[in-house]
DNA sequence: CGAGCAATTGACCGGCGTCAATGGGCGTGG
DNA sequence: CCACGCCCATTGACGCCGGTCAATTGCTCG
């Protein structure tokens, strides 16, 4: 079939919310999914999308690259909460929690589709069966945090960035961006240091070690799982908290 | 005015709600809040209400006691997400994540209020305004994790003590529960290295160091905060992450 | 009255932080 | 075209926060 750019552009997102759902969206709903208008812009790696403290009027969806949630404390350190991958709706929760409590900025260049809360609105009064994929898709991002919290807190440095990479590589697959357990990896080991709750040295080591155990390559900006069985061993990994499909978590 | 033990039984819940709202609740509203069919309950201590892996059919709001959310990696090691406070809905989030990914536990003796999924489904149709006062519960839940989740990464054992009592204090106050901030906190010291992400013995030595600094007393399973400034100031608290309306954040 | 757990404290240890130095890639400006 | 600056990656030396182990003292409850 042919699509036009147009429509070829949102596929990542149509994919996202078919996987959300728990039913299998009707053709009238998926044309209202198309239709919604969608403003397009292209945006550099490391750049805030949104602040803590702003009060958007549309949220976002991830078109292609990688994106990032993080928060700060006073004492400037920063942590970062979850990473975004192509057809995530990163906020969401912007629709009905006002003021923002948390940052978004691009890891790897981005493409970035923006909706109107109105429209979004406007869609779910049309279509109510929509409203309870959305909220759905904001649970998952929430548990997602939780399983991202069980890590920081009760895992040590070689087994959290285990569960990252396992993480990473199960929902980039998801989306047919990890062929081979093979992905992209664009953000400096620093970045890593903020997710993971360590400093870059010791991101470093860890590094050091899971390729000296043979579980993984890192070059290039592209991470290569070698021994999957031993990466999700290391890292405690069960990938039922991501609420995707099964032929997803494959 | 005289109350009946019936709706005097889930003024938390009611109060908690309109704090949630962005509105002020219609008579209408309220009255059919009033009239949710809920099974009461009492739970003892340390109990799990509800587990990692269930399919709930019913909600549950806390309508007395401390209650808490955990997680376990495979090693067994339990890592406490959030604490919940009378008023809350624990696990709203099971209307549309039909398996659970958390636990849900008493800390202390707790009443609880079921209420089936059907019934809120049904509250929802016939008042579209309270849907959005139910999402907007679960995405503020999901901003709590967020903060705790920063907690975990980026501060110390000092700091993140101190954040925790912080929160409770102002959560409990928000439902009238921690006069001159002093509340309950019937947490023993191993339920609290699981919430903070550390050992006993180190919650016991930070609990030492955060007395000794004049900031808090605990005894008899009672916080008291002497020095509010300073412990806000050495947990880095900024309520705004609460969501509460000004006053209640005093 | 003994079992079991919470609270507390001391001694010791290890994972991870801090500090610092080196080398490499890349962009910018002279 | 090369020099310089900047940041990332990498590694070693060393120190500290918090973990581990263990002992003591209550308290509660059967």
């Amino acid at each position: 079939m042919f699509e036009t750019p147009h429509q070829a552009s949102r596929q990542p997102f149509l994919r996202r919310i078919e996987t959300v759902a728990l039913f299998t969206l009707s053709d009238a709903e998926r044309a209202a999914l198309v239709a919604l208008p969608m403003q397009v812009a292209q945006f550099e790696p490391n750049q805030d999308i949104v602040r803590e403290g702003d009060r958007p009027t549309r949220s976002f969806t991830l078109l292609s690259g990688i994106a990032c949630t993080y928060k700060s404390t006073l004492a400037g350190k920063r942590q970062v909460m979850t990473y975004h991958v192509p057809g995530d709706v990163p906020d969401f929760q912007s629709l009905y929690l006002e003021v923002l409590d948390i940052n978004i900025a691009t890891v790897s260049a981005c493409r970035l589709g923006f909706v109107s809360h109105e429209a979004v609105r406007g869609l779910m009064r049309a279509h109510p069966r929509l409203t309870e994929v959305f909220w759905r898709a904001t649970l998952i991002d929430a548990a997602l945090v939780r399983e991202w919290m069980l890590n920081t807190g009760r895992r040590d440095a070689y087994a959290r960035m285990a569960h990252l990479f396992c993480e990473l590589v199960t929902r980039l697959g998801a989306v047919g961006l990890a062929p081979d357990r093979t992905c992209e990896l664009p953000m400096t080991q620093p970045e890593l240091a903020d997710a993971l709750g360590i400093t870059s040295v010791h991101v470093n080591r860890t590094i050091r070690d899971l390729k000296s155990a043979g579980l993984i390559t890192l070059r290039d900006r592209r991470l290569t799982v070698h021994d999957w069985p031993g990466l999700q061993a290391a890292a405690g990994f069960d990938p039922a908290y991501l609420h995707l499909r099964d032929a997803e978590t494959r």
